[in-house]
RNA sequence: GCGAGGGUAGCCGAGCCUGGCCAAAGGCGGCGGAUUCAAGAUCCGCUCCCGCAGGGGUCCAUGGGUUCGAAUCCCAUCCCUCGCACCA
């Protein structure tokens, strides 16, 4: 009996020891540190840095270890191949998240401590964004890569809060706006009424969901205390201008009058401030109630038309401007309303002396026709559905269905001129620009719904100044469009979607109030943002480690220039830039990235377009692999909720191989994947079997030479070629599920049929076991390289890794062995099937050929593959008389054996003329007998076989006939 | 609504591009057997229905179509997931 640690070669799998001594090599020599060298090619492999503003967990393991075999790959095959990492840090979420730790936010101590782990003395380590960011970046995220393998060069490690990448940043930003690609503009943004600054999603407490909307503000004008005023109502429908019978305000709410950019307007208290925070010069000149406005007559800028205002307690003075336009015809709130008040007319005119006869005298005035309704859509819609009052909760519904079928579907009645007969959903836009540019209409953002923030001041959307990335700028967008053509987008689909990206982008507000980061270069009051400081830095990486030696006040314009863009294109370029230069030059460009799916639509499209623009082609991203999310048993992870799995947890657990290798083997990297604990421990106890099997490989006397081969051997060597070439291929293309799933399970199968096919003691057996072994170690080395290394070394003294890559033998290829292996196969199993069906357990198997002629009409129909027809074959074999005798026989078979040939593969079919069945089925007779425990006879239909059930007649080609007895 | 992806046996999940080797890989779960003091370990077999001769039937969201032949191609319908921004 073997003790644990006694350092036999047949000691049990234990993953913890042999890990740690490989991670301990790895470090110490320096394994994965890149230096141009003068191998053929190189790879550089990239992935997003990480934002350490909380732990690692499992689906950040993937999103590393994928690259990681990758990298691997590319190693082994002789590419000298950089992987580094870094730290993004830029923005406000590490800031918040120690907010939220000062203030003892529950979810966020729930997060660090429950799902994390984090000890209650550490803390106090947390409380500075830095100190945060560096406690997960070394207790979680780098410790959990080293656990896991990942071949990284550590040398190259920075954080975007570095002063020499905030130079580097500086650089780019003052070169693209000496480039015309920054714009400054207005933007509008979530605004705190109480801190009276702007925040993020992050500091809000209540309508986290909340979107802004642009409403138009239709320009109605009235006469107020004598004075021509306007009085804007705001809508998300313009296009219904021309239907307004009349208007709203609430009847206490706080109205004004005030000067808004030099014009007198009767707005909402509230809307008074809104249109201050939106960039408006607003002086409020006097306060009044509602009711004050009440009873007065507006003028439609469009139709000229004047409508009267009426009183409503529906009216919100806090949303939009507080005035209310109200068009009946089709909008079924408006119609139940306008009834409504009409009921109460009289009640109406003699509280607010409104003329009497003004209310009932509305009619609702339809300005659109649609399919399905009559002239008034709102008062069927209402009547179908039954709705009396204005407290009726499907009120909302009806409105919101009536909304949907008139966008798609509205067309506009002859009123509207030029946009009549047209569909809201096609002219909307082009309307309202229309008579924006006219002058009639204005526009203001509003929340879709309430929003709060975290200090409990009420957030409001405000204009306010800007930096824009203008993405929407049309020669940068052909520019970066022929980077997507370049690409080697995987999957093929994705590059759609980049293209799409590309479309829909407008300008991008490239800069924050606070946070950590780059100040922008020419106004230190701004930071620039995440995403926009985040997209050509791995550019950086190349020149990472020794740009640290440079001081930071030589890190200039002209030195990035030099770096970058050569010697000549500055004047005096620094000479240290020039050497870094040649590091940059080596490695780019990216030859793959590989990212979240969720980061199409923004960081990956905008890592293009930077490239586009700052480098030449040459140096644009070559690939870009995207990944799917994770789910932990199922459902979706969260560490608010602890529902979380930690990498250095399940390391502990499993083994990091167990663990990669379950990452990698589960789904393709673009695919979802779903981390399961009982699918974790059955891949364990798979490596566990590897291990003890590979042992046992290990331990066997092999002989030097190669001893003869049976046909198993040969069989095996066979497949062992096709699985280094799919192998290859699926790594090639980023297929880590179907690479892995080939050398590892799928060559268990084979070995399954080939322990149980042959004598595995033979010397033959044993050599074909060992190069196998020694074969697949370096396959898997990519995936599981601890446990390949270490098993290599074992076989060989030299670890897997450091061993190419296998190529394919085309000497042990052999189509025709693998043919004859699947006769055998099929008539195992036709066997067993008989066997089992009958329920007998036989004591002779005979096993009939068929006869010659037959075997002639399957050459005959083969001759006119692949696709034969049945008239032709018949024709041919038919002139030949001894083939008349067989009669109707040879109709039949013909028929048989054109579906077989259309059935089988063609490089399969081509092998079998050369195939003598009856010895085939010799060669296996002993295999065949110990199977079924029974004496096996092979005969031969035509040459007088014994056939005491009169079997032999239904033999057809590659399908014996079978007795059993 | 717009854009992308998807619906396959008890469950997960391959196959679909390039139609026939597909009753449809593999895993999990379940059943039976072997080994074992025992086992969540390992090994062998079974796991849509029928069948005492290698066979037959039905099947890949639904309904049509193309084809000698459809899980695979085309059309329509239903359902699900993700993204729609200034947030990493």
């Amino acid at each position: 009996m073997v003790r644990p640690g006694e350092g036999s070669a047949t000691m049990d799998y234990d993953p913890q020891d042999v890990e740690e001594k490989w991670r301990r090599r790895w470090r110490e020599s320096g394994r994965y540190e890149a230096d141009p060298g003068d191998a053929d090619e190189t790879t550089f492999v990239t992935v997003p840095y990480p934002y350490p503003n909380g732990g690692m967990h499992i689906g950040h393991a993937r999103s590393y270890t994928v690259p990681d075999v990758y990298a691997r790959f590319r190693r082994q095959r002789g590419d000298e191949v950089l992987y580094p990492m870094a730290w993004h840090v830029t923005g406000t979420p590490i800031v918040g998240a120690v907010e939220r730790l000062r203030e003892n936010d529950p979810e966020q101590m729930a997060s660090l401590k429950d799902a994390f782990g984090v000890p209650e003395e550490d803390l106090k380590d947390l409380e500075t964004p830095m100190g945060f960011a560096r406690y997960f970046i070394e207790n979680y995220y780098k410790q959990g890569m080293e656990q896991l393998g990942l071949s990284i060069d550590w040398r190259r490690e920075f954080t975007t809060n570095d002063d020499r990448y905030s130079k580097f940043i500086t650089w780019q930003y003052e070169t693209l706006r000496e480039r015309g690609l920054l714009e400054k503009g207005m933007h509008p943004v979530n605004y705190c009424t109480n801190e009276r600054q702007p925040v993020t999603t992050h500091d809000i407490l209540e309508g986290e969901d909340a979107e802004f909307q642009e409403f138009t503000l239709i320009r109605f004008s009235m006469d107020h205390d004598g004075d021509e005023v306007v009085a804007p109502m705001a809508t998300l429908r313009p296009e219904t201008v021309r239907g307004v019978t009349n208007a709203y305000v609430h009847p206490d709410g706080e109205y004004v009058r005030a000067s808004v950019d030099g014009e007198s307007w009767v707005v909402s208290a509230e809307a008074a401030e809104k249109f201050d925070l939106q960039g408006r010069t607003v002086e409020v000149e006097r306060r009044f109630a509602g009711e004050e406005l009440v009873g007065a007559s507006v003028t439609n800028p469009v139709t000229g038309d004047e409508v009267v205002v009426l009183p409503a307690t529906f009216v919100d003075p806090d949303n939009a401007t507080g005035v209310v336009m109200s068009v009946p015809a089709h909008s079924p709130d408006d119609y139940v309303a306008l009834r409504e008040a009409q009921d109460r007319a009289d009640d109406i005119a003699a509280e607010y002396g409104v003329d009497p006869d003004a209310i009932p005298a509305i009619e609702p005035v339809p300005i659109l026709e649609i399919e399905g309704y009559g002239g008034i859509p709102a008062r069927d819609a209402v009547e179908e559905a039954g709705v009396e009052s204005s407290d009726n909760p499907a009120l909302h519904e009806v409105t919101e269905d009536l909304y949907q079928d008139e966008f798609h579907g509205g067309r506009l009645l002859d009123s509207y001129g030029e946009f009549a007969g047209e569909v809201v959903e096609d002219v909307r836009e082009r309307f309202r620009e229309h008579h924006r540019e006219a002058g009639h209409f204005d526009a203001m953002h509003e929340f879709t719904e309430e929003v709060v923030c975290r200090c409990g001041g009420d957030v409001e959307v405000a204009q306010q100044e800007t930096w824009f990335l203008r993405y929407n700028d049309e020669a940068w967008r052909e520019t970066v469009g022929e980077a997507i053509a370049r690409l080697d987008a995987v999957p093929e689909n994705t590059r759609e979607q980049y293209t799409h990206t590309v479309d829909w982008l407008e300008e991008w507000p490239c800069i924050r109030n606070y946070g950590l980061g780059t100040r922008l270069p020419w106004d230190d009051e701004f930071v620039i943002e995440p995403l926009s400081d985040s997209t050509i830095y791995m550019a950086y990486y190349t020149v990472a480690h020794r740009i640290d030696e440079v001081p930071v006040e030589e890190l200039t314009h002209d030195f990035f220039d030099a770096l970058f863009y050569g010697p000549d294109a500055v004047d005096d370029p620094p000479e240290t830039a020039l050497e870094l230069r040649e590091e940059w030059d080596h490695w780019y460009p990216v030859d793959v990235r590989f990212s979240a799916n969720d980061l199409v639509n923004n960081h990956l499209t905008f890592f293009l377009y930077h490239h586009a623009e700052l480098f030449d082609p040459a140096n644009w991203p070559e690939g870009i692999t995207v990944m799917g999310m994770g789910l932990l048993e199922g459902r979706k992870m969260s560490s608010s909720k602890g529902h979380v799995a930690l990498p250095s947890e399940v390391v502990d657990d499993y083994g990091a191989d167990t663990v990669r290798f379950f990452l990698l083997n589960s789904a393709e990297p673009w695919q979802d994947f779903d981390w399961r604990s009982d699918a974790v421990r059955s891949t364990r106890n798979a490596l566990d079997r590897f291990w003890n099997r590979s042992m046992d490989v290990v331990d066997a006397d092999v002989p030097a030479e190669r001893p003869d081969p049976a046909g198993i051997d040969r069989w095996l060597l066979s497949k062992l070629q096709a699985a280094v070439r799919d192998v290859t291929e699926s790594l090639e293309n980023y297929e880590t599920r179907t690479a892995s799933q080939t050398v590892f399970y799928d060559f268990e199968e084979h070995l399954r049929w080939y322990r149980r096919r042959t004598d595995t003691d033979r010397p033959g057996a044993r050599w074909t076991l060992r190069t196998v072994l020694e074969m697949r170690l370096r396959l898997l080395a990519p995936f599981v390289p601890f446990m390949a290394n270490e098993l290599h070394e074992h076989l060989t003294g030299q670890p897997a890794e450091d061993a190419p890559w296998p190529a394919v033998d085309p000497a042990l290829e052999s189509r025709t062995v693998e043919v004859e292996e699947t006769l055998v196969r099929d008539l195992t199993e036709d066997v067993a099937d008989i066997v089992d069906v009958t329920g007998t357990d036989p004591d002779v198997v005979r096993v009939y050929v068929a006869a010659d002629w037959k075997r002639t009409v399957f050459e005959a129909v083969l001759d006119r593959a692949p696709d034969p027809d049945q008239g032709a074959v018949m024709g041919a074999v038919m002139e030949d008389p001894e083939m008349r005798e067989h009669g109707d026989a040879v109709n039949d078979l013909v028929g048989e054996m054109i579906d077989f040939v259309r059935e089988t593969p063609e490089e399969d079919v081509t092998e079998l003329p050369g195939i003598d069945e009856g010895e085939v089925y010799e060669s296996v007779a002993g295999f065949v007998g110990r199977e079924f425990d029974a004496d096996v006879e092979v005969y031969r239909e035509d040459a007088d076989p014994h056939d005491p059930a009169d079997r032999a007649g239904e033999a057809v080609p590659f399908r014996p006939a079978i007795h059993i007895e």
